[in-house]
DNA sequence: GACCAGGCACATC
DNA sequence: GATGTGCATGGT
Protein backbone atom coordinates (compact mmCIF):
# COMPACT_ATOMS: atom_id res chain seq x y z
CA UNK A 1 0.00 0.00 0.00
CA UNK A 2 1.32 3.50 -0.78
CA UNK A 3 0.34 4.83 2.13
CA UNK A 4 1.90 2.26 4.24
CA UNK A 5 5.23 3.16 2.35
CA UNK A 6 4.89 6.67 3.14
CA UNK A 7 3.82 7.13 6.66
CA UNK A 8 4.92 4.17 7.83
CA UNK A 9 3.00 1.27 10.23
CA UNK A 10 1.18 3.22 13.12
CA UNK A 11 0.63 0.97 15.49
CA UNK A 12 -3.01 1.75 16.63
CA UNK A 13 -4.48 1.22 19.21
CA UNK A 14 -2.55 1.93 22.32
CA UNK A 15 -3.66 -0.68 25.18
CA UNK A 16 -2.52 -3.81 26.74
CA UNK A 17 -5.74 -5.10 27.10
CA UNK A 18 -8.78 -5.14 25.42
CA UNK A 19 -10.26 -3.02 28.36
CA UNK A 20 -7.62 -0.67 28.29
CA UNK A 21 -7.94 0.19 24.64
CA UNK A 22 -11.77 0.58 25.08
CA UNK A 23 -11.00 2.72 28.04
CA UNK A 24 -9.00 4.76 25.48
CA UNK A 25 -11.49 5.08 22.96
CA UNK A 26 -13.78 6.64 25.67
CA UNK A 27 -11.63 8.96 27.55
CA UNK A 28 -10.37 10.33 23.89
CA UNK A 29 -13.40 11.77 23.16
CA UNK A 30 -13.31 15.39 22.00
CA UNK A 31 -9.66 15.07 23.50
CA UNK A 32 -6.10 15.12 21.68
CA UNK A 33 -5.13 11.51 22.08
CA UNK A 34 -1.97 12.48 24.59
CA UNK A 35 -4.82 14.03 27.77
CA UNK A 36 -6.46 10.60 27.33
CA UNK A 37 -3.44 8.38 27.83
CA UNK A 38 -2.25 10.78 30.80
CA UNK A 39 -5.72 9.55 32.70
CA UNK A 40 -4.90 6.11 31.42
CA UNK A 41 -1.71 6.30 33.39
CA UNK A 42 -3.44 7.26 35.98
CA UNK A 43 -5.62 4.74 36.34
CA UNK A 44 -2.59 2.19 35.64
CA UNK A 45 -0.91 3.76 38.49
CA UNK A 46 -3.47 2.91 40.71
CA UNK A 47 -3.89 -0.48 39.52
CA UNK A 48 -7.40 0.37 38.22
CA UNK A 49 -7.39 -0.72 34.45
CA UNK A 50 -9.78 -3.48 35.05
CA UNK A 51 -13.89 -3.85 34.86
CA UNK A 52 -14.52 -5.13 38.74
CA UNK A 53 -12.21 -2.39 39.85
CA UNK A 54 -13.38 0.69 38.08
CA UNK A 55 -16.87 -0.53 38.85
CA UNK A 56 -15.84 -0.55 42.18
CA UNK A 57 -14.85 2.64 42.71
CA UNK A 58 -17.48 5.88 43.68
CA UNK A 59 -17.94 7.93 40.11
CA UNK A 60 -16.68 11.26 41.57
CA UNK A 61 -13.62 9.11 42.68
CA UNK A 62 -13.45 8.00 39.02
CA UNK A 63 -13.98 11.09 37.88
CA UNK A 64 -10.94 12.79 40.10
CA UNK A 65 -8.58 9.84 38.33
CA UNK A 66 -9.58 10.95 34.88
CA UNK A 67 -9.26 14.48 35.17
CA UNK A 68 -6.22 15.31 32.52
CA UNK A 69 -8.55 13.71 29.77
CA UNK A 70 -11.21 16.67 30.31
CA UNK A 71 -14.99 16.45 30.35
CA UNK A 72 -13.98 14.05 33.36
CA UNK A 73 -17.27 14.03 35.03
CA UNK A 74 -18.73 13.09 31.72
CA UNK A 75 -16.35 10.52 31.03
CA UNK A 76 -16.54 9.32 34.47
CA UNK A 77 -20.50 8.09 34.00
CA UNK A 78 -19.69 7.22 30.60
CA UNK A 79 -16.88 4.81 31.31
CA UNK A 80 -18.85 3.46 34.67
CA UNK A 81 -21.76 3.04 32.12
CA UNK A 82 -19.65 0.83 29.79
CA UNK A 83 -17.97 -1.16 32.34
CA UNK A 84 -21.26 -1.94 34.59
CA UNK A 85 -22.42 -3.68 30.85
CA UNK A 86 -19.12 -5.20 30.14
CA UNK A 87 -19.75 -7.26 33.34
CA UNK A 88 -23.47 -7.73 33.37
CA UNK A 89 -23.27 -9.08 29.98
CA UNK A 90 -19.76 -11.01 29.45
CA UNK A 91 -18.21 -11.39 33.21
CA UNK A 92 -15.56 -8.57 32.07
CA UNK A 93 -14.31 -10.49 29.18
CA UNK A 94 -14.16 -9.66 25.84
CA UNK A 95 -13.37 -12.63 24.18
CA UNK A 96 -16.98 -13.88 24.89
CA UNK A 97 -18.25 -11.68 22.28
CA UNK A 98 -16.84 -13.66 19.94
CA UNK A 99 -19.98 -16.06 19.20
CA UNK A 100 -22.41 -12.64 18.75
CA UNK A 101 -23.14 -11.14 15.63
CA UNK A 102 -21.54 -8.44 14.87
CA UNK A 103 -24.76 -6.08 14.03
CA UNK A 104 -26.84 -7.00 17.41
CA UNK A 105 -23.72 -6.29 19.43
CA UNK A 106 -22.66 -3.14 17.95
CA UNK A 107 -26.22 -2.26 18.62
CA UNK A 108 -26.05 -3.11 22.03
CA UNK A 109 -22.74 -1.50 22.15
CA UNK A 110 -24.34 2.00 20.66
CA UNK A 111 -27.33 1.60 23.20
CA UNK A 112 -25.26 2.33 26.24
CA UNK A 113 -25.25 6.01 27.32
CA UNK A 114 -22.20 7.95 26.11
CA UNK A 115 -21.06 5.68 23.49
CA UNK A 116 -21.80 7.29 20.19
CA UNK A 117 -20.97 5.23 16.67
CA UNK A 118 -17.10 6.55 16.72
CA UNK A 119 -16.19 5.08 20.20
CA UNK A 120 -18.63 1.76 19.62
CA UNK A 121 -16.81 1.04 16.39
CA UNK A 122 -13.58 1.88 17.94
CA UNK A 123 -14.05 -0.67 20.75
CA UNK A 124 -15.55 -3.34 18.10
CA UNK A 125 -12.47 -2.76 16.07
CA UNK A 126 -9.20 -2.48 18.24
CA UNK A 127 -10.68 -4.09 21.13
CA UNK A 128 -12.85 -7.07 19.80
CA UNK A 129 -11.29 -7.54 16.46
CA UNK A 130 -14.34 -7.30 14.07
CA UNK A 131 -13.83 -6.01 10.87
CA UNK A 132 -15.96 -2.71 11.49
CA UNK A 133 -14.23 0.91 9.72
CA UNK A 134 -13.82 3.84 12.00
CA UNK A 135 -14.72 6.41 10.08
CA UNK A 136 -14.18 9.09 12.05
CA UNK A 137 -14.13 12.94 11.00
CA UNK A 138 -10.23 12.40 9.40
CA UNK A 139 -11.32 9.45 7.06
CA UNK A 140 -14.70 11.21 6.05
CA UNK A 141 -12.20 14.29 5.29
CA UNK A 142 -9.87 11.99 3.32
CA UNK A 143 -12.04 10.50 1.24
CA UNK A 144 -14.43 13.73 0.82
CA UNK A 145 -11.38 15.43 -0.27
CA UNK A 146 -11.07 12.99 -3.40
CA UNK A 147 -14.66 13.22 -3.90
CA UNK A 148 -15.41 9.39 -3.01
CA UNK A 149 -17.99 10.58 -0.59
CA UNK A 150 -19.67 13.80 -0.33
CA UNK A 151 -18.34 16.56 1.23
CA UNK A 152 -20.94 16.60 4.36
CA UNK A 153 -20.77 12.68 4.32
CA UNK A 154 -22.15 11.92 7.70
CA UNK A 155 -20.71 8.89 9.65
CA UNK A 156 -23.20 6.27 8.98
CA UNK A 157 -22.81 7.28 4.78
CA UNK A 158 -18.68 6.71 5.01
CA UNK A 159 -18.45 3.55 7.15
CA UNK A 160 -20.74 1.69 5.21
CA UNK A 161 -18.31 3.12 1.84
CA UNK A 162 -15.17 1.94 3.06
CA UNK A 163 -16.44 -2.05 4.57
CA UNK A 164 -17.69 -1.97 0.91
CA UNK A 165 -14.95 -1.09 -1.16
CA UNK A 166 -12.22 -3.10 1.16
CA UNK A 167 -11.97 -6.11 2.01
CA UNK A 168 -13.37 -7.51 5.22
CA UNK A 169 -9.92 -7.85 7.35
CA UNK A 170 -9.68 -6.04 10.73
CA UNK A 171 -5.98 -6.02 10.61
CA UNK A 172 -6.61 -3.52 7.24
CA UNK A 173 -9.14 -1.60 8.73
CA UNK A 174 -6.97 -0.81 11.63
CA UNK A 175 -3.86 0.31 9.54
CA UNK A 176 -6.13 2.04 6.86
CA UNK A 177 -7.77 3.85 9.89
CA UNK A 178 -4.66 4.81 11.41
CA UNK A 179 -3.32 6.06 8.04
CA UNK A 180 -5.93 8.06 6.71
CA UNK A 181 -5.92 9.56 10.64
CA UNK A 182 -2.40 10.93 9.74
CA UNK A 183 -3.24 12.08 6.56
CA UNK A 184 -6.05 13.41 7.11
CA UNK A 185 -4.28 15.77 10.49
CA UNK A 186 -1.00 16.74 8.01
CA UNK A 187 -1.03 16.37 4.25
CA UNK A 188 -4.89 17.00 3.50
CA UNK A 189 -5.11 20.11 5.43
CA UNK A 190 -1.98 22.04 3.72
CA UNK A 191 -2.62 20.55 0.58
CA UNK A 192 -5.60 22.01 -1.78
CA UNK A 193 -5.51 19.51 -4.12
CA UNK A 194 -4.69 15.77 -4.53
CA UNK A 195 -5.27 14.50 -7.72
CA UNK A 196 -1.82 12.55 -8.21
CA UNK A 197 -2.76 11.06 -4.32
CA UNK A 198 -1.94 7.51 -4.32
CA UNK A 199 -4.71 6.98 -1.96
CA UNK A 200 -7.16 7.02 -4.61
CA UNK A 201 -5.25 4.21 -6.76
CA UNK A 202 -5.19 1.80 -2.91
CA UNK A 203 -9.27 2.46 -2.10
CA UNK A 204 -9.82 2.22 -5.72
CA UNK A 205 -8.11 -1.14 -6.33
CA UNK A 206 -6.47 -0.28 -9.51
CA UNK A 207 -3.79 2.29 -10.68
CA UNK A 208 -4.32 4.58 -13.23
CA UNK A 209 -2.83 4.32 -16.34
CA UNK A 210 0.16 6.55 -16.83
C1' DG B 1 -7.05 34.47 23.98
C1' DA B 2 -8.94 31.77 20.37
C1' DC B 3 -8.83 27.43 18.56
C1' DC B 4 -8.29 22.55 18.39
C1' DA B 5 -8.03 17.67 19.97
C1' DG B 6 -9.11 10.28 17.72
C1' DG B 7 -17.67 12.88 20.51
C1' DC B 8 -21.94 12.62 22.48
C1' DA B 9 -26.46 13.97 24.44
C1' DC B 10 -29.87 17.05 24.66
C1' DA B 11 -32.57 21.31 23.54
C1' DT B 12 -34.35 24.11 20.20
C1' DC B 13 -35.73 25.79 15.80
C1' DG C 1 -33.63 17.17 9.94
C1' DA C 2 -30.31 20.77 10.80
C1' DT C 3 -28.13 23.61 14.11
C1' DG C 4 -26.47 25.06 18.71
C1' DT C 5 -24.66 24.16 23.31
C1' DG C 6 -22.52 21.96 27.51
C1' DC C 7 -18.94 19.17 28.93
C1' DA C 8 -13.42 20.77 30.45
C1' DT C 9 -8.54 19.76 30.03
C1' DG C 10 -3.98 20.96 27.92
C1' DG C 11 -1.21 22.27 23.80
C1' DT C 12 -0.36 25.56 19.95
Amino acid sequence: MALLDRYGRQRWWPGRTPYEISVGAVLTQHTAWVNAARAIAALRTRRLLTPKRVAALPEGELARVIRPAGTYRLKARRLLALTRWLLERYGGKFDRMGEVALPSLRSSLLAIPGLGPETADAILLYAVGRPVFVADVYARRVLARHRLIGPQAAYEEARPWLEAHLPSDPALFNELHALLVAVGKSHCRTVPRCEECPLRWDLRGRRPAT
